[in-house]
DNA sequence: CATTACCCAATTATCATATAATTAGACATG
DNA sequence: CATGTCTAATTATATGATAATTGGGTAATG
């Protein structure tokens, strides 16, 4: 049989077949479309549904095993993992999760570990930072202060600050954190991208506190920053903001 | 040409084939042999060297790429990725890792996380946990005080009771540092297994407080338990303590 | 009846090969 | 210098085999 082109039908098919596979399968095993007792499909199946080869098939279920989301082994088949054992802090997933679940919830239990880790991440800077890192704060802040609040240049810089601290607490555990505080910045300013010019002077403040060497101040200040911004965003949240998309 | 069977040499080669290559570019990745500035070998390559098919090749690398480790375009080839773009919590590169750092700072950032992670945890478990949770984290105590100390059980117990915790604290999200925490339990019964015995109590004394619904001393005695833990190991790695394997 | 040993069919694992799609970099052109 | 065009290198996808693994059925055994 000669090779069958692969043929973009209907919509945009912008991203190739693997990553639209994955994506796929992705959502709808964290939608709950897919649970671990449903039976899964067979490759030869899902190469059918997706008219794909199954060379693409086993690629992203690779890809997705890697994800904690599916198992597959010979005879067995493939099958669901228990949400527990999905990897949330892997980006791909929490972006899903992001579209599958309550925007309140979600960032709700988003910004509870935020309040974790970021306030003692940011005494840690303090203790730790080198020139360097403080330089770098300090140079994120100023991008703040001079992007146009609604731009995407401004969840850049937002972004940009706080991995900064991460990065200045000297812990790669810590600095990993930063794809959750980019997915919880990327809310805040979708839901109101006012939020950004509220609570720029308080990032300011962090910033002060880093560069005194003041471990309690930078903690206080950080946790400031967090719960104002929580409270700020889930009250838009809650009345009832939609999401783009 | 006749399919040529896959002999396995040398080694007991016990895992399959592709889990062989990812685990084995994965350390490579992560103990810097491999770099971002490294020219990586192309796919056909790989396939000599490992003595594998195109398709294995392919898989493991969407497995790697997926954790965060390389990334791979049409033309450009593979390519490691920076260490800050590695997902460190993904479990497998976590246990890479351990086995490429010094213990004692591996222990070390692990348990900067652990401190921030847990006692808030336990905090929000005092608040939330229904009843079924508590009976879950009582009953994991109680293996804990039956199990032999040495014994794999003993980590098993461990690592239920402070998953216990995490799952009463009702936050995804919190619930999958899990992986961290099983990591930092294994070591830490793999340097003394003496520190099982020794702080048993202040186990119960977490159980207690959660019971109690106090969250403050929730957090006290979580805080506790986790800065005596990594005070009793970290003197232990640093006596010459070495691992097995 | 219970337990063990064996076999079979289903499914993934691996291999081999061919063609399509993408694109960095070279080169030409203005 | 800028911009467009071409080409070769590399991955992306497809196809069709064969190998390896193993859950579950079935027979043999005690």
């Amino acid at each position: 049989m000669t090779k069958q082109p692969r043929l973009a039908l209907g919509r945009a098919q912008k991203r190739n077949l693997f990553a639209h596979v994955v994506e796929d399968l992705g959502t709808r095993i964290i939608k709950g479309d897919l649970t671990p007792d449903d039976p899964f499909p067979i490759e030869a199946d899902l190469g059918r549904e997706f008219g794909a080869s199954r060379s693409v098939i086993r690629e992203a279920v690779k890809s997705l095993a890697a994800r904690g989301l599916i198992e597959s082994k010979t005879r067995t088949g493939i099958r669901v993992m228990p949400p527990t054992h999905w990897n949330l802090l892997d980006p791909e997933v929490l972006s899903w999760r992001y579209g599958a679940m309550p925007p309140v919830q979600f960032y709700g239990e988003l910004f509870e570990i935020r309040l974790m880790i970021e306030p003692q991440a940011a005494a840690l800077a303090a203790e730790r930072a080198h020139a360097s890192d403080i330089a770098e704060i300090a140079e994120a802040f100023a991008e703040m202060t001079k992007v146009s609040p609604n731009s995407t240049a401004a969840i850049d810089a937002d972004l940009r600050f706080h991995r900064a601290i991460l990065a200045a607490g000297k812990n790669a555990l810590l600095h990993q954190m930063g794809h959750l505080i980019a997915v919880g910045l990327y809310i805040s300013h979708q839901t109101s991208s006012d939020s950004f010019t509220v609570f720029l002077p308080q990032h300011g403040k962090v910033l002060d506190a880093i560069r005194a060497r003041d471990p309690q101040a930078a903690r206080r200040t950080m946790e400031k920053l967090l719960n104002e911004t929580r409270e700020f965003i889930t009250g838009h949240l809650k009345n009832g903001r939609r999401r783009a998309k």
